[in-house]
DNA sequence: GCGGAAACCGAAAGCCTTTAGATTCTGCTT
DNA sequence: AAGCAGAATCTAAAGGCTTTCGGTTTCCGC
């Protein structure tokens, strides 16, 4: 009993762990990461704020590896473009995740320091500052709306009977595996060319 | 004791009951809804298919208010652009619902055929195929991503204090208010024109 | 009229979250 | 070297939630 002579357990292993639990089972609890620790549950809430504080550890793993490079780019519509791609990506590697992340708006303090960057990179390629905030939100409720459709296992489409949706299952049977990836290019297309009219605006 | 000579609750009162729960607190219990409605805990699995099932009939009730007819428009455009508007709006109607519901994907039973008469207008505007399904569901993608947007509080943003992002504080106090809607919008004059250049590029 | 199904209550099992007290070890101060 | 605040762990427990089960009364088809 008593404190132990070093740590059993710290923060980075319980984001470990909880991620863990999600991909596989789509949720945690805090007495599962305590087991599979080999720890008391109460001992959790020493390293960690609680649930809520679990979820913003996965949060904060899963964001991070959305390559902040991108923004470097010379131009700055690859720049955004692969930034939107890295961001999506980072949320396709854990879908499971999605969900449970969605609950609470996507502001980890290292999301931020993006935002700053990412508004920077439209200023300086010359869009109106009344224009910045609207557009990437709209590119951030792309890249989100997409993610969540990962989430969503395709085999849900399945099920509807041929008869009564016929239309339907004609489109879906046209394309197979990768609607999802199609959608997303074909917003994340359309999102550029319209940011791409609103700068081509500014002049005419 | 016993059954009671006219039932006390029925399954569109467990509906409004839960959708009144989650619009207040953004969550719901099934012990809560049975106090709401003067009944016994285990009572209500008498008409709902326990917690879930709950949520789908919450999910039933959100989408209900969805407007079909936009999608019999004369042009396919006006059609797309009025359903996906209507779409975003029940869902704007109860934000808090929004991350409950996208646990499990939008697909309810009224819902399929929604989508069916979706897939009939394009096809009938002369989109091909192949290119249906991944349209569809760019478009769905953006509709839930603003929507999921609207659960996100405005006030969320505001915390970064104005030093260590300057220019993200910048491009926030040019808009205010209407981001959200703004931003989907944007978002949906991006698909529709890009849709329309997919329509012309068949000819060209 | 009778039997089965429906709708309620009461109660309980088993899970989860969170907090509190007791105990032991670490690190810093004196 | 001694002492003390605080960190990390365990044990314990309160309170809530989900779901199921048995008991009781009423409705409906035959």
């Amino acid at each position: 009993m008593g404190r132990p002579r070093t740590p059993l357990i710290d923060r980075p292993r319980i984001a470990t762990v909880a991620l863990e639990l999600v991909d596989a089972n789509g949720e945690f609890s805090v007495p599962a990461i305590a087991r599979r620790l080999g720890v008391q549950t109460g001992s959790l809430y020493h390293h960690v704020d609680g649930r809520d504080g679990v979820i913003e550890l996965i949060r904060e793993r899963v964001t991070e590896a959305i390559d902040v490079s991108t923004l470097s780019a010379p131009t700055w519509d690859t720049a955004l473009q692969d930034w939107a791609r890295s961001y999506r990506a980072a949320f396709a590697a854990h879908p499971k995740v999605i969900p449970l992340l969605t609950t609470h708006p996507v502001r980890a303090p290292g999301m931020l320091d993006q935002y700053e960057r990412v508004v920077r990179v439209l200023m300086d390629a010359g869009f109106a500052t009344v224009d910045v905030m609207p557009l990437i939100t709209a590119l951030e409720n792309t890249v989100l709306g997409s993610a969540l459709d990962l989430a969503a296992p395709e085999t849900m489409w399945e099920p509807a009977d041929t008869t009564s949706t016929p239309r339907l299952s004609q489109a879906l049977a046209a394309i197979g595996e990768g609607r999802a990836d199609a959608a997303f290019e074909i917003a994340l297309a359309a999102f550029m060319g319209y940011a791409r009219g609103v700068l081509e605006g500014y002049e005419g």
